[in-house]
DNA sequence: CAGTGGATAGAACGGTCGATCTACTCATTA
DNA sequence: TAATGAGTAGATCGACCGTTCTATCCACTG
C-alpha cells in the first residue's frame, strides 16, 4: 500500500489537471499536484509534450475500457448494448463537474502537428470500431457508415454537454440512435 | 477606399489568428498581425478579454447572416431550407484550412468565467433557434426538440469534420438530418 | 496658429512559461 | 563500505505573457 511512484503519480495528477483546466495547464500546476520532483518530469516524459502524448494515450485507454463495460452490461444484443453505451454517455455529460470532452478539447486547442494529435485520432477511430462490431453483430445493412453515424453522435453528446448544459442529451440523442440502428 | 481604423484591423486580424491558432494567441502576434499599436488595443477593448469576447460576438453575426443566407438559398419549403444549411457546413468542414468550430474550440479552452463563453452559448442557441424557426413552418409534431437535434449534427459535422476529416460528413448526417425532419 | 485627441512606436513592468542545471537525500547493491 | 542511480529541492535560464508607461506624430478643430 505504498505510494505510486513520480511516474505514475504525474500521470494520475496531469490526467486530472488538463481535464479540469485543458493541456495548457503549467507543468509547475502538474508538479505541484503530483508532489514530484521537476527533474523527474524530465526523466520520465522527456517534456511536457510527451506528458501530454502518454495522458492523452492512458485516459484513451481508460475510456475505452469504460466503454467496453458499458457495452457489456448492455447483454447480447447488439442494439441494446449501442443503447446502453449512449446511456452511459449522456449520464456522464450530465454529471456535476463535466467541462466537455477531453479528447476534442485537446485536439482543437493543440497545434496541429503536436505528437498528442495522433493518438487523439486514433482514440476516436477505435471507439468508431467498436460501434461498428456492434453494427456488423447486428446485420445492419450499412455497418461502417452506421458506425461512424454513432460516433458522430456520440461526440454530439459530448460537445453539447458542456455547451448547453441545460439540454435533456438523453431524449434528444436517444430517436436518433434508433433511427442509425434502423 | 482607406483602410480600416485600428479597432477594425484588430477585430479582423483576431478573427483570423484566434481561428488559426486558437484563443491562446499572444497579443504580441495579433498586433503585428493587425499593424496596430500596443495602446491601441487597450483603449478600444481594454484588454485581451475584452477583444476575444467581442471577436467571438463579431464571428458569430458573421457566421449567423452566412447560415441565414443559406437557409434561404434553400426557397421556401423548409425541409429543403435546412438540408442547403447542412450542404454549406459540411462544405465548410471539407474545404482546406478547416480547422474546426471556432466557438467549440473557445468554449472548450477559456477559462470557465470567462467574458467570452457566454457569447458563445448564445449564438449556438441562436443556431438552434434559427433551426426552431424552421421546424416550426413544416409543421413538425416536436419543433423545439427537433430544432435542438439539428444543433447536434451541425455541432457533429464541425467537430467530425476536424477530428476525422477523411469521413464523408455529406453522406453521414444526410439521413440523420431526414430522420429528424421526419 | 495653438490646442486637442487618436494613433503610433517602443521601452519596460512583473509574472509565468517550459526547460536545464547543481546539489542533496536515500535506498539498493556490488 | 563504497558506489550507483532514482528521487527531491530549488535556483536559474531565456522566452513570452498581458499590461502599463512615456514620447512622438499627425489630422482635425478652436
Amino acid at each position: 500500500m505504498t505510494r505510486p511512484g513520480p511516474r505514475e503519480r504525474l500521470l494520475t495528477s496531469a490526467l486530472e489537471l488538463t481535464y479540469t483546466q485543458g493541456v495548457g495547464v503549467g507543468v509547475d500546476a502538474i508538479l505541484k499536484h503530483a508532489d514530484v520532483a521537476r527533474r523527474s518530469l524530465y526523466q520520465h516524459f522527456g517534456g511536457k509534450d510527451g506528458l501530454i502524448t502518454e495522458v492523452i494515450a492512458a485516459g484513451a485507454a481508460e475510456d475505452e475500457a469504460r466503454y467496453a463495460h458499458a457495452l457489456d452490461q448492455g447483454g447480447n444484443d447488439p442494439r441494446e448494448r449501442v443503447r446502453t453505451l449512449f446511456t452511459l454517455l449522456t449520464g456522464l455529460v450530465a454529471a456535476p463537474g463535466f467541462t466537455g470532452c477531453r479528447y476534442i478539447a485537446a485536439h482543437l486547442n493543440l497545434p496541429p502537428g503536436h505528437p498528442a494529435t495522433a493518438g487523439i485520432r486514433a482514440h476516436k477511430d477505435r471507439v468508431r470500431a467498436m460501434f461498428a462490431r456492434e453494427t456488423h453483430a447486428m446485420g445492419h445493412p450499412a455497418p461502417e457508415d452506421a458506425a461512424a453515424r454513432l460516433l458522430m453522435l456520440a461526440d454530439a453528446v459530448l460537445v453539447e454537454g458542456a455547451l448547453r448544459p441545460e439540454a435533456d442529451l438523453a431524449v434528444l440523442v436517444e430517436p436518433m440512435v434508433e433511427a442509425v440502428l434502423g
